[in-house]
DNA sequence: ATATCACATTAGATATAATCTAAATGTTTA
DNA sequence: TAAACATTTAGATTATATCTAATGTGATAT
């Protein structure tokens, strides 16, 4: 992991690479499994525990806004992030809510009629079902 | 507006055909612009006030499971929601959390091997960018 | 008819997620 | 150094959603 990297990518959006931006960005990179704002924090305490729930929750946002971090809803449950790295589907578990990443490949763009005078800024796709975990263990019969 | 269509979905569902559910149901056919939970409820409410917060949370609960609704969670908002009429994509906008439907195309599924043990139920396009009442209204210089 | 049972609804309490406030601290610039 | 600006903080507040316990409703059985 490269902290310079990280300093030099903060600071390229304008933002101080501050001990508590730092560790939610670092986190967010060595960590790929979408955690939500209260793992992140926690993370990030335990490490050196000097970050606050607001500070967390500023931080995200404004690396949200600089391009460096996604945020990904979840219906009925909290808000997760990744650090945008390589490029990613989303896969979402109806069971448990988990967000994982899926390979990337292209897909279509809406066509221009279909868009209107809206302004598209990304295209992404959220595939849903039961993660790994959450599926029934055998294909068949007695499966509940 | 067919009453005894919905009536008639309702109870293939399992459900009971209820005021308040009935209600809900007819809202979100007639109103595709995807209200929140709050607005369905003051919605329904207007033409005939007999419904409560939780009871609206409760069918929206019931309908989405029943897969007559769908839910559609939005970034730092409250969740969106659509009876399940045509098929269509969506658009949220990055600037007012609209959501609006986007005409429907097929979109190829991940690959099964990225899929792994995982169950695919679906697999939607979300589309983001700026609606047109919050796209800059000329290309041109002076924008803002 | 009335007892019963499962399903629905309700107001308000509670839980959870996220943001706001105002004061303090830290950093950069003039 | 002083002024300007950015950041952090604890706790209050807001927003969203769910839970609880009491009550209501409609179908069926007796």
């Amino acid at each position: 992991m490269d902290a310079e990297a990280i300093k030099r990518s903060l600071e390229d959006s304008g933002l101080r690479c501050t001990p508590q931006r730092y560790g939610v960005m670092a986190f967010l990179m060595k960590h790929t499994g979408h955690p939500t704002a209260v793992e992140i924090l926690e993370a990030v305490n335990r490490l050196d525990p000097r970050s606050s729930r607001a500070t967390t929750y500023n931080n995200l946002r404004d690396l949200v806004h600089a391009g460096l971090v996604r945020e990904v809803a979840v219906e009925g449950r909290a808000a997760r992030f990744d650090a945008k790295g390589m490029r990613h589907h989303h896969f979402i578990c109806d069971r448990c809510g988990k967000v994982e990443d899926m390979e990337w490949y292209n897909v279509p763009r809406p066509a221009s009629g279909s868009l209107g005078k809206r302004i598209l800024r990304e295209c992404e796709l959220i595939v849903r079902g039961l993660c790994t975990k959450c599926a029934p263990r055998h294909t068949s019969s007695r499966g509940h």
